[in-house]
DNA sequence: CATGAATGAGGGTTCATTCAT
DNA sequence: TATGAATGAACCCTCATTCAT
């Protein structure tokens, strides 16, 4: 998205300070995986030039070359990067909190959907791990240990809670499937807004109708209660 | 090393010894159709080679350009040969249906959940619009067209009829959100059977749990009620 | 140094037959291996490059990745092609020969030396076995077989002959390094052709002292009798 | 992947701290050139790399330009540096020698072997040699005078003294050749010796046989006598 | 209609060389 | 003097596409 200026208009004016700039590797790698991440992001694995990552890095191409080894290792550590402590906020939110269930399950969505809304970096690790999935199975295990555990965890956390509390039905817990569905809207709302961008359904009301249904849905005088 | 290859082919003298079935259109493009949409599902556009289609296929290289122009033309015919009528099923039981609202959502959810289990082209369709969506503008509309609004107006219809018939609360009929969210589940199942393989959350534990939510979050005992 | 004629000048007179040949694989890939082997032979491997094979055999670089998987392969095959029978002339002469002894080993020396002026293929194999032959144990393996071993038991089978038939003295039977001798100075002149070409030592000289050297060093009123 | 790399080097406030050992041209040169000889004799001239040379040398790969302007001209200075007077040792137990011919004969060709057997430098230039000839004619150029022309100029010499003592039979004066072939097993043992190794045939035996064939070849009694 | 040899435009990667530090 | 980050020109190889047969 940075899509370097190019180089190749010399267009005469400006005097070229387009020099060497010698960074620390400190610095030129992240430069170079944020430029990577983008662009497998964009275009997926085999889609991906080494050229127009080096370009968005605003370096030559051979320079890749001298921080990772090869276009595979390149993925790798630019996944490594994304896999920054996701749920790290959720589950610190989930074990020091002190009100009531409900108002813990309606935070911990709010926190879902505004990490959905906001978060540029996610969102590309996300995209890479549906594309890329079957053909690097490091990247599927990435996703269900850190991801998806992670989240299935922390809806058991609340469903325990609210039902311990008597403010869920007891028969929730009955229910292996649920956690799965609890946390699936925000899902599917990622998915949507990856693939049709402004065009997909509305998060805010997606996130409003998803606590309303909750809440309703798990309330002590449900169905199977 | 000799690689005694060709030469099995027409030489012009003998009158067609051996030539390979030759097929009449409309039979060879279902064919190279079939072959082209399991290697797209499987490797993405970029990844995916015209060779292998042609394998898949048991043609040569060659013959795929006698009925397709190029990979960008193949691509996109295999996407509109995916796009039969997903839903004319379950819009067909749903303009048809006598029951109860809360038996009609009990089939469409059976009816979906079956789809994601079973339905190996359409996996492969939604692996392809996952994947190439960014790229290919014509899929994120085709997704949104024939399959979200479809499946959201689906929900709305089931959704009117509950609190028609009283068997959902009223105020449902306030969240605009909500269809998304009711279908959500099962778009994430699907996610994470493609993503994850077996290693995903169960279907039928899923489709239990959210079956079970839909009718305790939809009654019309529920909290906005 | 066959140099086909490049396709870069589009000279606008000649009407352009530079046409696709489209040859079976039986004739294209001798002329892809006749390529390779000089490539190979002037430049070693390293410096070897596929576009200067493509540009000598008079086809498109790409082409040569449908008879050959690499470089490397190529090459293997390279030596191959070279690795004919280089002894079965000399070892029929050997096997029928009815005269003295001298005479077959002056006949001997003489096809040895007409192989080194003559044989501009195994010069090539030479020179890639002298080049490569560290980096490629088979080629060294191949020489040491194929060349050395044979050379080494016509040389014994002569000084045998001649020591039964009394015209060598018998004490050349004790000297086991004898062989390895007697024929050096032909593969020394292999090597100064090689190297120097037409300032190398001039042939037909070694030749005639090679040979009287010999009928003297060997002869019946030799020192160590 | 952090890479923990340079920075240790003058950065101009400090004045000089660990500067790696900052030595003179005089020291340096022959540091790069051994290790550049190295290289080359292991890798070729195409195959060898500059960082692979500076690695050799302990130092940093921009640092052999200080010295060295190209890669063709370290090479050419790597071959310089082998030319050192490899007959001088030869040539000075030639003029200063004092018993008979025979004797300096068997002397000569002692030394000969133990250079083969011995010089690891001079292994690597007849390598250089033998591999880039054809592609460097300053090799070839170097082989023929200084070694090839020297060479035969001792076994001339060497010649003429037995003639004239009359050790050695008249008749040998007449072969222009004969110099050659009394010098090339020596040369034929270092090509083996090179390509094969622990596999080539076994330079004690050869020098033994060689000195017998000589000094029964060469004798006044042989058959041109 | 059908084949697969043939082409040529890149893409990944290497490496001699330069140059800011 | 010394470093190694940075460049860019090839090089090997792939693959969509063409076309003689």
């Amino acid at each position: 998205m940075t899509e370097a200026a190019g180089r190749d208009a010399t267009d005469g004016a400006t005097p070229r300070q387009e020099t060497r700039s010698r960074l620390p590797p400190e610095a030129r790698m992240p430069q170079i995986l944020e430029a990577a991440i983008e662009e497998f992001a964009e275009r997926g694995y085999a889609g991906a030039r080494m050229a127009a990552v080096a370009s968005r890095a605003g370096i030559a191409k051979g320079l890749i070359y001298h921080y990772f080894p090869s276009k595979a290792e390149l993925f790798q550590a630019s996944i490594a990067a994304c896999a920054r402590p996701i749920f790290e906020d959720a589950e610190r939110r989930l074990s020091g909190f002190q009100g009531s269930a409900r108002q813990l399950l309606a935070d911990l969505i709010g926190l879902a959907y505004a990490r959905i809304r906001e978060e540029q970096r996610e969102r590309a690790l996300f995209r890479l791990i549906l594309t890329e999935a079957e053909r690097v199975p490091a990247l599927a295990e990435f996703y269900r240990r850190e991801i998806l555990e992670r989240a299935l965890g922390i809806a058991q956390a609340v469903l325990r809670a609210g039902i311990a509390s008597g403010e869920f039905r007891p028969a929730a817990a009955a229910l292996p499937g649920l956690a799965a569905v609890i946390m699936a809207p925000a899902v599917a709302g990622s998915v949507w807004q990856m693939i049709l961008g402004d065009a997909a359904p509305d998060l805010a009301a997606m996130q409003a109708a998803h606590l309303d249904l909750l809440l309703a849905g798990l309330g002590a005088g449900g169905p199977a209660g």
